[in-house]
DNA sequence: GATGAATGAGCGTTCATTCAT
DNA sequence: GATGAATGAACGCTCATTCAT
């Protein structure tokens, strides 16, 4: 895959082969998939390219016929959860309405699609120190865009009143991502709640914060 | 590290040389204090003990001496945030005044408190996956004592009409814990704002969204 | 080594890569023939992995792809000795004959052998110790089965009066065995005794004590 | 200790600190006696200094007071098993009355005495690799000079007449210690023949087997 | 006499990666 | 495209021994 994020760049180089999602291979689909599950269960150093390329039932010579690396593998998996966010946040965005409804939407949205993809959030925090400094920098400039995104929204609300101007937005925001991003230490979907209602919890929390005093 | 408290006990029993920690000889506080510093900013994994021992200034047969292997040294830290956790929920809990305050000044004081060491902060969720499972469940009880005690708070205040009702109070101490866990994600002491202060906004946050609708 | 045989099978699950004996690649010769020299030379604890692949030449990566651990280097030399032996037995046990001259050549031939294979015999008791449990089982029972049936020769010729019956058996075994697998101390190729001569001087003695009084 | 055998020699520079077995504190006895087990159950270099200490409830310290060394320990089981041996065979050997119902005497004796002491006849020939090359060789000569004194026995009954002269007194002394020295391999004390039984057996089926032709 | 903290060389093993086929 | 044998550096850990007290 080349373009990482929406915007492309530093990273490209860390992909090869794959020029867009939508061209990889069964063995790569399969690959990724595996290195997922066992990266989200054992932790990206406890897990070894042959128990990826056994999970995934290729052989290791065909694992670095399409990935450079190990590392390339977690890129990858980096690369992809970039793209969804974005795409998801992007459609979100240009919703109209009231912008306490559309922040509404999206944390809610965040929340179900984190939860949707908890395999994917667990690696997202759990390995990040595990990858090189390159893309290190991309995947937190990446975050830093979706929340100032997101902050762009709240200051929209304070800036017409509809929420408190009296705390930066900049807190607000890593107060909810906190929350959002730890869903992974705690949330089952065998547990008492869905992830809508998980979802719709977060995000009346979070406007409810926001409450002119 | 915060959110975690110990009554000590189950964990001792991963020391070996030292019981109390004020009966710590000069090597061993050393090795802890590299390792902590080594296994928060590399990972775990990625921290090998001849690194440990380098930075610690002793010889690897001298760590052998005084921890059981590489594990037990995450132990003792694990123990040592336990044990300062337990500390800190006791003395804050004896304080009296309206459930609102004492809500604010614990989560204000968690707040601070995980800033305070934020090693540990980052070693405590990082590693869980590295420790073995009866130390595992050790920590994992201790955290879930303290959110039981920090919700039994906020079922306080619901009981009373100060706090909001229609949220169970678990998903509200998910939500704020997540966001105080995640503090070693963002917050650099060199930033612009103190501890004090992000915990007084954390704390706000918390409050405000418990304001009855 | 001798007085020890096999039927196969149960050893054979050590043994990862290489069922059978003739698919052996020439690095498994190699690391074979180096072990069996040394461990027979410096003992099993005593050689060092480094060691055996120097002498075999070959990379230590190379020896861990084709063996499992060390242990598994001594299993497969178990498993050759055994796999030998039961080839031998096999083949005497079907030749006919009074009782007496079939006994001797068996004894004859059980000393000509282990002297063949002195550097298995070495290890073969020498390390049993260090064999893990199931294999160890494996070893025993099929040194059991060549004993009894090395005892059913004698006992067939206590029953036709051509040995003595006031011996049990079984203590004819023992005593004769211990002869056998001692060999390994103290014969030296260099000595003055060809292994034929030791073998039948081995076969008179036995014969000889069992002669009726 | 010093003189490890009856004629001293060689060995006398690896003892240290004890002058004669009578002499031997407390804690040396204990440790010496722990090793014994030890090394006979789990072999000389699985055994720890750790594990041998603790066994005999000393400290480290104390065994390096009176044992140079974990060699060290070995050289003192092989110098009391020596001396042991020696001192049997040489009260034996100067009792009067026909060869062949002293030689009875001495075969039957040698039997119960390893019997009697398993353990240090598993290690004797278990360890003899880990041994020193100086106290090997001790050990060799002596054990030479045993077999010598044995095999003059043999030689005086083949002068005589009374034992067969068609075969070389070695061989048969090899063999006879042979099975000798495997008893500590296969007796076990709760079987169904009592020490005394095997050594009259051994003896007898070494006298039969001496019988002029 | 006796302690136990400290040493440091060496151990068996793992594993991401390469490359001839 | 795909294989799997082979590499070699690094890993966590053990342990006999020393020595200041």
């Amino acid at each position: 895959m080349t373009s990482v994020t929406s915007r492309g760049g530093s990273a490209d180089r860390y992909a090869h082969h794959v020029s867009a999602p939508e061209s990889r291979s069964d063995v790569q689909r399969r690959l990724l998939s595996a290195a997922t599950r066992l990266f989200a269960e054992h932790g990206f150093d406890r897990t070894s390219v042959s128990q990826i390329v056994e999970a995934a039932g290729v052989t290791k010579g065909a694992m670095y016929h399409y990935f450079r690396s190990k590392d390339d593998l977690l890129y990858e998996i980096y690369a992809r959860v970039l793209r969804e966010q974005t795409r998801r946040l992007e459609a979100l965005a240009a919703s109209g309405g009231p912008v306490a409804k559309r922040l509404h939407s999206i944390a809610s949205d965040v929340v179900v699609s984190t939860i949707a993809n908890l395999d994917d959030a667990t690696i997202f925090f759990q390995s990040l120190h595990q990858l090189d400094p390159v893309m290190r920098k991309t995947v937190r400039a990446e975050r830093r865009r979706y929340h100032e995104r997101f902050r762009g929204l709240i200051e929209e609300g304070q800036r017409t009143g509809e929420f408190r101007a009296d705390k930066p937005a900049e807190i607000i925001v890593d107060f909810f991502f906190g929350a959002v991003h730890h869903l992974a230490y705690w949330y089952r979907p065998s547990g008492e709640l869905s992830a809508q209602q998980v979802g719709d919890h977060f995000a009346d929390l979070l406007l409810d914060s926001l409450r002119p005093r």
